[in-house]
RNA sequence: GCCGGUGUGGCGGAACUGGCAGACGCAGCGGAUUCAAAAUCCGCCGGGCUCAACCCCCGUGCAGGUUCGAUUCCUGUCACCGGCACCA
């Protein structure tokens, strides 16, 4: 049992002469802290998992997560606590509602900040980091949230990242079985493309269900005949490709390691050797370094990747499972970036062997007769055939310097560059299998490596860039669609629909028919032909997995001499992270991981490795995986390990799996239509998971997008129950700030500046006239809020008011300290209707007074409204009309008080404690049933309705609660004033809508 | 350029499925209380007309449209914010 806090010390709380219990910001302080310890002592916040023994299994459940922060040695600021108020007003609320909460936090720790400050001062970057976990913890302890701290961790923790080492090995262990179906969705149905053991690979391959096609990828044998690509090249159906039995040792593994679901592939890197470190492209300014402008040199690196190119179409499908906002509903899709076509066949004139056709991705495929030209992408595999085999109208030397170039400065600076069309000729030429003319082949870095198959058949009449290509380049240009509009291809290029001229050959014609029907039929000669296939592509690309950082997750993973990858066995988890004597980048032409300076550590036996003895014998001697993993590696599943954190056995046992993440049915986000179209609107329930999850808008493709896909592939594999990890997600706007311009845009800082009586504001220094703008907070605009600063002046309990009150929580809004001044009156007035400021006894009104009574009624329904769909703004002012009216009608009753504090409760919950224990009671409120509003209690008898005329507003009558249409016309039309203004007017209409209003339609 | 979002008093915002525009808060103005101030309490607070009130007129970025009636729906347009970057 627990005891109610202290009372405050008479006079030590209050400032200046104020009453001993004013509600001041040390009172403020004295209650709120006293509470924190009281939650932490007791445990009060602890939720129980199914299996121990104070768990109450009749409760449903509700998961209330946020997304965890990086702990930055800044401490929090005051965006943090804006989702995570949120979040701790629908936990609360929910506890009260019956549901077994789990509303948890921790920590995404492993990062570059971290690494840099070690870089500069040499302090190990686990000791900075625990710092900053010390300061974030405290600080958000201060504004009382009720997390179950029991089951906080951090990314860094070894018993932690021994399971995403564990994750990473059992997608290494696994491969995408493109023909098995997937375990059972929470809809009762399955889908087809799963991931599957890689043992299943080489079960089929040795049975011979698959084998090997000339790319190395895997045939179903089934599968050969209605693929007539697979066959090309190769002459008869199978006979491209090999049994099993047919390959070497070396190709074996070959083709097993690129079935993996991660896999090593080399990348192109941006490598300053300067800096020792591999930059991403936004750090790479016209080839040189952003810090410190050292040359970069662009490097192939082998990398670890993971195929979610696999899981795209269920990444895009399964977005129709779940309660997410449209728009990034709509960035995920975008970022999928599915488009259907054909990949078609272009044979290729004094072709290489291994190279005979030219093979293309196309949209337009009905646009086939029109192609005039070729552009492949300057890292396109034919470049250095054209390069070897030199002929005379070909400019080796031009050829060569713009595939150097091009591969350079690919992607950096391809987009700060003007989009003039550059490219050089190859000398080469392939036949249009529609036409049968010989066409040129040219290289172009506006065609991407990375998309489609690196290359493209040029349709200047109907493709924008092929057309200002061709226009630079005079490459002709034949039109085959007519544009309805009559414009010439000429002047114009024309890329919408239309109907096909120019295009037949012997076997197929296009003219007249629409362009989506001239697809079918194009699609229908290709394939019957052997040239070409109906194909589906995706934008999206697989997820490069490997750091060049010492601050992140060792991936584990042994090579032998050989350069063959082993995995380490998983008893032998976790790879720890080994310490480093200094953190200075290795400065080298070649990339070097900074772990690799861990000698002792990299070189070992695959035995001390822990590798099993069935893969690698022990004595081998290996090289440790010296890359690390991002830091989107640990955020990828951390909201399963808080369902059961502390578990040693697995990453989630099953029945804590089941319970917080399976559990269809469990009550989520109320219905209730949101203010704003962004709000989502409650959508039936077709798979688990996290119940509610906020946080920023910048995750919506890559953290969500990494997340369901490790979700996906786990949920395969058997491990987890559901395949979406967040069932409902909602996007808190940014809180922005206001910044104060000179007359030349020059910043002031915020506490230089004063307020004019006119509104006006004024630099203090100078008296110079300012602009206030909104922006980011940033130290550049001198504009950032402390939230140790706000508590300090106002309490934690108004901060959260304050923030929840600035408006829709989706929108982003401009903090404004001195309107904070208006929450904390609000509670000093709800503190002071009750409390005897002198005293500090409870000052109650006997008896009930009828209408502040109906006014708290309609008070409880309507934040009960509000909580839900997240109205967090409309509900506090609600609560405000209430505190209002009530002072004015001699305050609240015990019974009054007592739901008033409830209904509080979420918002501020130290206040609302304080109030519950005054009142005598013994035990916390947060377990205290919601109040209830009696539905009697929110009608009146007679409602006062406006009467337009011509839709404008006249006139107000009283009109009896629930009277029809006829009652209500024959009320408008005996009233005196009515009859006034119709006077010698003719009524043409009269439209009642009973309980809102009647409009008078004269003539 | 493309995609997404947002435009309502001096400021933050409210208005649930088309039905009284401006709830609530800040700032401001007036009054009560006070020796005075702070705090508190009460009242006013979009613009125009008016000594004032009533009435009336205008008003949700701008221009049109649909409707008995539009902040809400449609078309066009402007501004601001965020994201993407030649995706065949």
């Amino acid at each position: 049992m627990s005891t109610p806090p202290n009372q405050p010390s008479s006079g030590r709380a209050s400032s200046d002469d104020a009453p001993p219990f004013r509600y001041t910001a040390a009172l403020a302080d004295q209650i709120e802290t006293r509470w924190q310890k009281h939650w932490d002592a007791e445990q009060t916040f602890r939720q129980p998992n199914p299996g121990e023994a104070d768990f109450e299994p009749d409760r449903p459940k509700f998961y209330c997560l946020d997304m965890f922060p990086y702990p930055s040695g800044a401490g929090l600021h005051v965006g943090h606590p804006e989702g995570y108020t949120a979040t701790d007003i629908v936990s609360r609320y929910k506890r009260m509602k019956g549901c077994n909460v789990l509303h948890p936090m921790g920590w995404d720790a492993f990062g570059l900040p971290a690494e840099q400050y070690a870089i500069q001062t040499g302090v190990h970057p686990a000791t900075t980091t625990r710092k900053s976990i010390d300061t974030f913890r405290r600080q958000l302890k201060r504004f009382g949230f009720s997390y179950d701290w029991s089951r906080e961790y951090g990314t860094i923790d070894p018993e932690y990242y021994k399971w995403t080492q564990w994750i990473f090995l059992r997608l290494y262990n696994s491969w995408f079985d493109p023909q098995a179906e997937t375990p059972t969705y929470p809809d009762g149905k399955t889908r087809r493309g799963c991931a599957r053991p890689i043992a299943t690979l080489i079960a089929q391959l040795e049975s011979g269900d698959l084998r090997i096609g000339l790319d190395g990828e895997p045939v179903h044998v089934g599968a050969a005949a209605a693929n007539p690509l697979a066959a090309v090249g190769g002459g008869a159906e199978m006979e491209g490709t090999l049994r099993w039995h047919e390959l070497d040792k070396t190709r074996q593994r070959a083709v097993i390691d690129n079935q993996r679901l991660a896999y090593l592939d080399e990348m192109t890197v941006n490598w300053c050797p300067a800096l020792g470190t591999v930059l991403a492209n936004d750090e790479v300014i016209d080839g040189k370094s952003e810090r410190g402008g050292h040359p970069v040199l662009r490097k192939p690196l082998r990398q670890w990747q993971f195929r979610i190119t696999s899981y795209a179409q269920r990444l895009l499908d399964d977005l129709a499972l779940i309660d997410w906002p449209a728009s990034t509903r709509t960035q995920q899709e975008e970022w999928i970036g599915r488009s259907e076509g054909a990949e078609i066949d272009f044979p290729i004139e004094h072709a290489p062997r291994s190279l005979p056709v030219l093979r293309v991705f196309t949209t337009r495929p009905d646009t086939i007769f029109g192609a005039t030209y070729m552009v492949v992408a300057p890292e396109h595999p034919i470049i250095e055939h054209a390069l070897t085999r030199p002929r005379e109208e070909l400019d080796r030397e031009a050829l060569r310097r713009y595939v150097e170039t091009s591969r350079n400065k690919a992607e950096v600076d391809r987009m700060t560059e003007t989009r003039e069309k550059t490219g050089v000729f190859t000398g080469m030429y392939c036949t249009n299998p529609a036409t049968g003319k010989q066409i040129p082949i040219w290289t172009a870095d506006y065609v991407l490596m990375g998309y489609g198959t690196g290359a493209i058949m040029a349709v200047p009449a109907h493709d924008e860039r092929d057309w200002a290509f061709a226009k630079a380049f005079n490459l002709p240009i034949v039109e085959v669609i007519r544009d309805p509009k009559g414009g010439s291809v000429q002047e114009a290029c024309f890329s919408g629909d239309g109907v096909g001229v120019n295009s037949a050959n012997a076997e197929v014609s296009l003219n007249g028919l629409s362009v989506e029907r001239a697809k079918a039929a194009i699609i229908a000669w290709l394939e019957k032909s052997g040239l070409g296939v109906k194909t589906v592509n995706y934008r999206l690309r697989d997820w490069v997995f490997s750091r060049q950082r010492y601050w992140g997750e060792p991936i584990p993973i042994v090579f032998d001499e050989q350069g063959n990858h082993y995995p380490v066995g998983e008893s032998a988890l976790p790879v720890v992270l080994p310490d480093l004597a200094d953190y200075s980048p290795v400065e080298s032409e070649e990339p070097q991981p900074l772990l690799a300076k861990a000698t002792e550590w990299v070189h070992t036996t695959a035995g001390a490795a822990g590798v099993s003895a069935d893969v690698l014998a022990p004595g081998t001697q290996v090289r440790r995986e010296t890359n690390t993993m991002p830091g989107s590696a640990g955020s990828s599943w951390y909201f399963l390990r808080y369902c059961d954190a502390k578990n040693p056995r697995r990453l989630i046992s099953r029945e804590a799996d089941a319970y917080w993440m399976g559990g269809v049915g469990a009550p989520t986000l109320g219905p209730g239509p949101g203010p704003s179209a962004t709000r989502s609107v409650a959508v039936p329930r077709a798979v688990a998971g996290v119940d509610l999850y906020i946080g920023g808008p910048e995750h919506a493709v890559g953290h969500l997008l990494y997340s369901r896909f490790w979700q996906k592939a786990l949920f395969d594999l058997g491990e987890v129950c559901t395949p979406e990890p967040f069932n409902t997600l909602f996007h808190q706007g940014m809180i922005t700030s206001y910044a104060y311009q000179r007359a030349d845009k020059s910043i002031v800082a915020m506490d230089a500046v004063r307020e004019e009586a006119d509104g006006r504001f004024v630099e203090i220094a100078t008296g110079q006239a300012l602009t206030p703008v909104v922006t980011k907070m940033s130290k550049r605009y001198k504009n950032v809020i402390n939230p140790d600063d706000i508590i300090a002046q106002f309490g934690a309990d108004t901060f959260r008011l304050y923030e929840m009150y600035m408006g829709p929580l989706e929108a982003s809004k401009p903090w404004n300290t001195k309107d904070t001044i208006g929450c904390f009156r609000f509670l000093q007035r709800a503190w002071r209707m009750t409390v005897d400021e002198q005293t500090g006894d409870l000052r109650l009104a006997a008896s009930a007074n009828a209408d502040v009574e109906k006014q708290l009624h309609r008070t409880i329904a309507k934040v009960d409204a509000d909580i839900p769909r997240l109205a967090f703004n409309t509900a506090i002012a609600a609560m405000i009309e209430f505190v209002n009216a009530a002072t004015g009608a001699g305050g609240v009753t015990r019974g009054q008080l007592e739901r008033f504090a409830l209904i509080l409760s979420p918002f501020a919950p130290h206040m609302a404690e304080e109030l519950w224990a005054r009142l005598g009671h013994a035990e916390s409120l947060a377990f205290e049933p919601f109040p209830m509003a009696d539905p009697k209690m929110l009608v009146d008898a007679e409602v006062e309705i406006p009467i337009s005329i011509q839709g404008k507003v006249r006139h107000k009558v009283m009109v009896p609660t629930g009277a029809d249409k006829a009652a209500i016309e024959a009320i408008a039309m005996g009233d005196p004033r009515v009859k006034e203004l119709i006077a010698g007017k003719t009524v043409q209409k009269v439209i009642v809508v009973p309980g809102k209003m009647v409009n008078l339609v004269i003539g």
